[in-house]
DNA sequence: ATCAGTGCAAACCATTTGCAAATTA
DNA sequence: TAATTTGCAAATGGTTTGCACTGAT
């Protein structure tokens, strides 16, 4: 992951320091919030667009939640991985892709997470379209 | 599922009936395109407060698309399970939950649905908020 | 006649964009 | 100085809502 120093400007350098103090998903307008109640100037286009360049430099993640917002998180993108999510806090935790064999077991030995639901969707081509 | 004589009105009945011959999620705005084109007078608002209601019923399931949008499909709810989406055609498959042990053979086994990718989500409690 | 369902237009809200000013290399 | 990045305000686009009207029982 990019440090401290990878990035030129103030603003992107306050943005991804929220991502990574953060082990959750934050939205635009939670960030944009957090920073400017800490007397950080910075406009919420501004965060935005750093939100989307952060991606493109494979320091963050987006995930759309159940109301459609999107929401950022930094993230190691080299391995494929999967998010378990806290019910409660919303705490992050990154989870092997083999934990698909038996994920709940795995979950609460690797994790300590205690499962209560689960939300999966496969992508591929059907019989008509293969 | 709800039968067509399930619904009083005609607006009600055209986007239930949409959804059913559709097995694919559609935006409440393609739902409405598809019916304003088919000389069908109906206002978008009522497809949305419609899929609602065919929501509250069980008769319909919405997916938040990547965009963000919000997509429908009619679908059981009895049983829980997930879903296969064509990357191509769109077309859904529903998924029986215990695929989860070795999703990929048996989306070949019982759907002829050729995986190319998957995306799943855990919700639970994390090991400080369990 | 009563109450639920509908249409329309306006309101909402997250996100994007144009452009001029500011900042970086 | 040339090229990027930022701020501001306005535009966008999906979704929701208030209210008067229509249709169902």
């Amino acid at each position: 992951m990019a440090t401290r120093s990878d990035y030129a400007t103030r603003p992107r350098e306050q943005v991804a320091a929220i991502l990574r103090s953060r082990r959750r998903f934050l939205s635009a307008g939670e960030i944009h919030r957090e920073l400017t109640e800490h007397r950080e100037k910075i406009s919420l286009s501004t965060v935005y667009r750093t939100l989307e360049y952060l991606q493109s430099k494979g320091d963050a993640t987006v995930r759309i939640d159940d109301s459609g917002e999107a929401t950022y998180t930094s993230c190691e993108p080299a391995s494929h991985h999967h998010h378990a999510i806290c019910e409660v806090c919303g705490r992050v935790e990154d989870v092997n892709c083999d934990v698909v064999d038996n994920f709940t077991e795995s979950l609460r030995k690797q994790h300590g997470f205690e499962l209560s639901g689960h939300k999966m969707e496969f992508i591929g081509r059907c019989r008509s379209c293969r």
